[in-house]
DNA sequence: AATGAATGAGGGTTCATTCAT
DNA sequence: CATGAATGAACCCTCATTCAT
């Protein structure tokens, strides 16, 4: 994509590196020197390319929170619906993390801790996802589709509390392997609590027929029909 | 209750001086130095009741901990409905944290991300929290008091994760004053997701022809309703 | 004479040990890990005396530098005749720094060099000498005994000047074994100058009868005569 | 003058940024990289001109001693009479120092205390100096001019002192601005010393006895004579 | 039981110097 | 010639821990 120059490589492979070896011994018990030997370069080379450990660790995030971000808002504007858009978001966070289970214990075990790093420009991108959930709720909650009583900060904490929990339990504990699979359930849960619609619904209860049918199925509606159909709408 | 001899005492304050330490400077940057000026005794006298440093850590939650299971374990025997006790335990967790945030600040964040406290006996307890969620969840499932084709594990991690998202987020970032004032709206949320009775007016739901009309309009039904019906039982 | 409880005696041992390696070695190139074997104690035991390889440095001069200033301030109330109280302070200072060889190395050759040395309170100390050189040759003035178009900053930088010099070259040089043997030479020069057809006036002055005694004594004249006729030329 | 390739004009640009950098940080705080940026070379250029740091930094009195001392060599052909030739010498160096802050800054707080620059040939020009005045004054006391009982080394001594004095206070405190100003003062305090009586003993030449008198009025000799009778006056 | 005093062990950081391009 | 890039070698300093009193 972009033009590397070789500094630009090396300082990759240095981040690479240090989040490698922070997510694996833990910030403080990881020494430059750790970082070296897998960086395959000599210490003072890493002082070359960050002034300190800990900017270091702070320069993790760097490029990939700020890709990520930009993702998720290139993302966004393709999709209708809120309750699809905050699909659209927790599942590529999750996907995210899953598969970068190193990134994942660096940002949420190492830096989400650390109050130093909470005053760092760096951290303006992860806290990018805290925006979007919460600007996506108001949105929903405007256009009618959540109940209005609901306080989006509280939607916003579950949502984002369920990430990180789900996401740490599986970096220390092994947790779920797959992360993603509980995307949708999650949605579903979270939806179900909040969709204004279910109330309206009890109107329309007594009428239909395929009542029946659906519930011989066992799980209503989490099947088929592309992705959620029950939430689809 | 029990017979304190003076060297209890001494204990206790020397771990309440490493709780006060460590929540404010972190564990690796605190030092046995701060810890026993805090104490206001010497640094050996600190070694005279704790081995090591990582032990005094790891001796934080002890007693507290035992006790809020044991407060909990009692509690949750007078009360009636999988919800309300939900509510209990959520209510008792964040009244406890928000009431100690010193406490708070360890075990969430220092603890809770040590991979040496999660293989020690004292992590039982912390660890009790999540199997009373998980344990009352599928109590709810099996009286069919909650849906049953919900997953425990995701409806645990939800509440666990959002409490402890609310906490983390009032240690490091001064969050909401009140965190007792969220367990309302909070267990409302959830459980509008996952109480069985609502998904039987939503079976009906999905039948008629209005329905489709509705979807037409894009912005089906504008909003709100009773309070939180749900809970209301 | 003071207590020295066993703190200040290692303290002090420290200091020695320091003194020593940096007289030699210099500041820069001795390492603490010499001062330490110098000492005989670890490196961190020294850091519980001095906050930094600095600190200790700096305070080298400390007492002594206080005591020399102490010792002068009382000599000097002895002692009329403002020639006789510059000899007196020459005389201590060269004695001092012949015997001292180490400290004058650290004082002379690292610390008046120290831009920041010159900021810190010890200094003062070590300053003391310059003023009294000047209140002398001021208090002369007013006297009548030195000559009234004096500049008494020049005379002090000559008096300090020299000092400084003979000090200097004897530690790097192994310069004059003797410095005392200078006191009465360089004070008479400077009382009398160096030029010869003063003497010659002089000769006569010295008619009187104690004269003659003197002259017997090896040291005949020494001193001085009218404006400057030899530069007159 | 000379020839000056190229590189001799880059050698001299990394002289004089080396002269700079470490005329104001020290030569030990000073890196080589403060130099190259000063010079606007890459540090590695500099180890094309100069083998190492010390190198560097003895080179840098090298062609300016040079020609200070063939300057002064060459003036003193024309001056006579001993205390102008003194004069001219001394108002010499104290001239070029105060216009080559810088250059005093390296030689007399750096070069000067550094034992290996002091066996290093570059040292032999900037001793010419003592070389000078010490014949100089030799000269004088043959001819006549100077009294034959001062001690030659110590005359060179109280010169150098004063202007090295001069010099370094004014470098690190900002001392006096002009020096040249000092030069005759200096001159003149040197040949004709500090004793104002020795005006009125010219008058007293003539008379004869009321030498004798003076000296009991207390003032002047108030003391006993133990220690130098010879100055005592 | 309490502590003053001492230290071993180790880590982050700096910088003069080298060398391939 | 010039330099970008890399590093070996040190050193200062910290701190958990020990132990004699």
């Amino acid at each position: 994509m972009a033009v590397h120059p070789k500094s630009e490589i090396r300082k990759g492979e240095i981040l690479r590196a240090a989040e490698k070896v922070f997510a694996r011994n833990g910030y403080q018990e990881a020494t430059i020197s750790d970082v070296a030997r897998q960086a395959k370069v000599s210490e003072a080379t890493i002082y070359e390319y960050f002034p300190s450990k800990e900017e270091l660790l702070f320069s993790i995030p760097g490029e990939t929170a700020r890709r990520a971000r930009e993702r998720i808002e290139d993302i966004l504007q393709y999709i209708r619906g809120t309750s699809n858009k905050l699909r659209a978001i927790i599942y590529q966070y999750l996907w995210f993390y899953e598969n970068n289970p190193d990134y994942s214990a660096v940002v949420l075990l190492i830096l989400k801790q650390n109050r130093r790093f909470l005053e760092v420009a760096a951290y303006q991108d992860v806290r990018a996802l805290a925006r979007f959930v919460m600007d996506i709720v108001k949105e929903g909650i405007a256009a009618g589709e959540f109940r209005d009583d609901i306080n989006p900060f509280l939607v916003r904490s579950i949502i984002l509390g369920t990430i990180e929990h789900l996401v740490i339990r599986r970096v220390l504990l092994g947790g779920p392997e797959r992360l993603v699979e509980l995307v949708d359930p999650l949605i579903d849960l979270i939806i179900s609590g909040i969709d204004a619609r279910k109330e309206e619904k009890i109107w329309n209860v007594r009428i239909g027929m395929d009542q029946a049918e659906k519930m011989e199925k066992g799980k209503p509606f989490s099947e088929k029909k592309g992705k959620h159909p029950g939430r689809q709408r």
